[in-house]
Formats: structure tokens, sequence, C-alpha cells
DNA sequence: AGCGAACTTAACAAGGTCGTCAATTCCCGG
DNA sequence: CCGGGAATTGACGACCTTGTTAAGTTCGCT
């Protein structure tokens, strides 16, 4: 819409702060998540990210260059953000079996917990990759987990816990798609018997169930 | 006023439509699909989809009756596309295990097939499910393939072949889950060491693959 | 204090989108 | 042949979007 704000100089924006230089860098990129996330990249407006933000878009364009280069810094944040969450899971000291279990309750919790995260994964993936191309950064996002999934299983197998030509990326992948899933298709899954889905669905039981899956599916015998 | 698809009141075989009514309105709708599917909601052009139709925006306008009512008639299309190819399952005849193995590989073949379909759960999705409340029609799109799992399992307990808690809505979600997340998440997932996912990926033994985790997990025995 | 640079604001220009309306063509039945 | 209504066209208006630019403000440093 029109801003037609119309501001007497010396009023209300003279006590605003100085300066904020990186502050507001931070504020901007963290409307920007929010805007974004919610609305995908075409449906995002510059105008609604500077209005969370009490700034102008003028703003948004001096410290970013542009909303295309706004979208890649989000999505380089949430990925940053995982990563270091990620990197704060100490299974190594546990037993195999104890240890998947661990990951794939933070994997999930994480999903429910940063639903903007998987949210602008998906916006991702149905804009094909687009913007992911551009940047280097996000190319490796998901090696620390697949090789940490790769050291447990390696562990499990050599005690005899897990089958032999369990692979870690599919692993991971299962466990992805499961605990998405509940996230991602939450609206047209859970219209069928109003079962709700997401953080308000039994998060408890649903955990569990997708740890069950993976073990059962890790574990030694090879299907009947 | 007769705004939603109304057809001659009668059979006749003499009545015949003045030009193309209903031959244009297909062919719009098809060239909607692949758009919406494309780019979104916001992201679809009425100007791209008039194009991709050989006719103009205000022809659209005229059959449908505007962005979103064309949208809406695009998700029931799709919708009831795979409803009746569910419908052609016929697993009532078969044991339970192989019953369950062809029901997931239906489904998973149908989401690598159907890739425009799977793009638009997603973006209705993304939209909250915002265009899909107005649609009564979509509400128990679900039903007929729960309940088709639903016997099966039945089925498949009495023979003490799976559990006793095995829940067909777990058991479809999980289902759905695998089967969506090589087609929705191909892009991101599959920049990781440069694994080829959806059609292009190794689909015979990801479907295999899947079949085994959910039947691993209907097994008898619980998670020991 | 004064200068240069960082920061902020308001306004503009170009482009794109959607829905609508009046006018026109076309076909069919009378 | 001709009226009438369905089908189709072109054009208009209102709205929203983004990026830029020129002017103003504030700050840090010398």
């Amino acid at each position: 819409m029109a801003t037609s704000v119309q501001l007497s100089p010396g009023r209300s924006t003279a006590m605003r702060k100085p300066k904020a230089p990186e502050a507001n860098r931070a504020r901007i990129l963290a409307a920007a998540v929010a805007e974004f996330a919610s609305r995908g990249y075409d449906g995002a407006s510059m105008d609604a990210i500077a209005a969370r933000t009490n700034t102008t878009r003028a703003m948004i364009n001096y410290y970013f260059r542009g909303k295309e280069p706004l979208y890649l810094a989000v999505l380089e944040r949430v990925y940053a953000d995982i990563r270091e969450a990620e990197s704060g899971l100490d299974v190594e000291n546990l037993e195999p079996v104890e240890a998947i279990r661990r990951i794939v309750e933070f994997t999930y919790d994480y999903y429910v917990d940063h639903e903007d995260f998987v949210r602008l994964v998906v916006a991702e993936n149905q804009a094909k990759g687009r913007h992911m191309k551009r940047s280097h950064a996000l190319r490796t996002v998901n090696r620390p987990i697949v090789e940490m999934l790769g050291r447990v299983i390696a562990r499990g197998q050599a005690r005899g816990d897990f089958r032999a030509d369990a692979d870690p990326i599919d692993v991971h992948m299962a466990i992805a798609a499961l605990g998405m899933f509940n996230v991602t298709n939450q609206y047209t899954f859970g219209s069928l018997f109003q079962r709700p889905m997401g953080a308000k669905g039994d998060v408890d039981r649903r955990r569990a169930m997708v740890a069950d899956i993976i073990l059962q599916w890790l574990g030694p015998q090879p299907a009947g």
C-alpha cells in the first residue's frame, strides 16, 4: 500500500537510536526469515519486511542488495543455525541404538520447533533449488549430520546391531522424510479425520514412532 | 446463477455444443495444472496460462471466475485423478504382506510419475491449506486409501502377520512421507553427494526400500 | 567545530498482475 | 433470413511490486 506517512521532523523520530548498524542488519534478517518462511519468495513483500522492522524498503536495499540476495542470506542463516545445533549433539559415547534414537529425536524436535526452517527448505525445493545454486556454502550443509550417522552406523554394524548394508544417506533421508512430513503436510493431511499434526499433534507419540521405524529397519535381520 | 460445473441439463443426442466450450475448458484446466504446479499460486500468471492455450486472460475469467476459483478447480482435478487411480488398485485378493507392498509401490510410483500433483499438494500446504478449506470435496480425498489400508491391515492382524497396534493412518502417513520426500526434497537433498533423486534417481531401489521399511515396521514383533 | 562517511527518508519510474466491460464475432433455431 | 444468446476479443483502470536516486540527518574522527 502507498505509504503516506507524514511525520513532522524532530518528533518521534528524534527519540530513535542514533546508529544501530549491525543490530538493524540482524533485525532485518530475522524479519526476513519470518516473512519468507510465511509467504514464500514471490509472496514475500519487501515492504512487509520493512514494516516488521520499523525501517523502509530502501534501507533493506542498502544493507542487502535486493530481494534475492536477502533471500540467500536468509537461507544461509537458517542452515547455519541447524548445523550448529547438530554440532551440539554428543552421540559418540552412546551405544549405537541409543545414538540413533537420539539423532532421530533431535531431528524430529528441531523440525517441530523450527517450522520456519522447514518451510524455507520446502520453498527452495519448490523453486527447484534456483537460489541455492548460487551459494557455495549451502552445498555441504547436510554433510556433518550424515557423517555423524555414518560413524554411529559403522559402530552398530561392528557390534552386529545393524544390518550390514545400511547406508547413512538412506537413513538420513528416511529420518528427514518422516520428520518433515508432520510439519510440511499438516494441512492437507491433518484434514483427514481432524487429526492434528505439526507442533499441535501428538508430538511425543510420533517422535517415538519415527525412532521405532528407523530402528526396526536398521535391525540386523534383512526383510523376510 | 449456475456458477459451478453445470453441463447440459438433459442428455439429448441432438443437442450439440455451439462452439468448443468443454474442450477449451479442459485445455485451460490442463494448462493451469502445469502452470500452478510449476510456479505456485502467487508465481503463476494468468497470462502465462492463457499463452499455453492460445486464448486470453479474459476468456479464462469467462470460464472460471478468476484466479482463485481456477486454482481450486486445479486442486480438485488432481485429487480426483489420484483417487480414481487408487480405486483401480485391487488388493483385496492379495495376501496382506503382498497387498501392503503393492500399495506402497503404487503410491511411490504415482508420486514419481505425477510430480505436478505432489508439487500442488506441497504448495497448498505452504499456503496453510488456505484455498483447500473452501472446497468441501477436498475434505475426504484421503479416506478411500486409508480405508483400503485399514482392511488390509486388519486381515494381516488376524493372521498374525502385523502387530496389533498398527494404525492405518500412521501407515499411510509413513508411506506418503517416504514417497513424497524423494520428489519434494530432491533439490536440497540431492545436492548432497550429487545423489540424484526423484524420477532420475534409483527409482527401483528406493521403492523397494520404502516397502521394506513399512513391512519391517508392521511386522508382528514390537520394537525390542 | 568541521568534514567525510555512514545512515535514513521520501518520492519517483518502470513493470507486472488482475478483473471487468463494452464491443464484436459466431452459431443455432425459428 | 434474422434475432438472440453464447463465445471471444481488445482495451482500460486500479493496484501492487521492486529498485533507484536525490536530499537530508547523524556520527566519528581530526
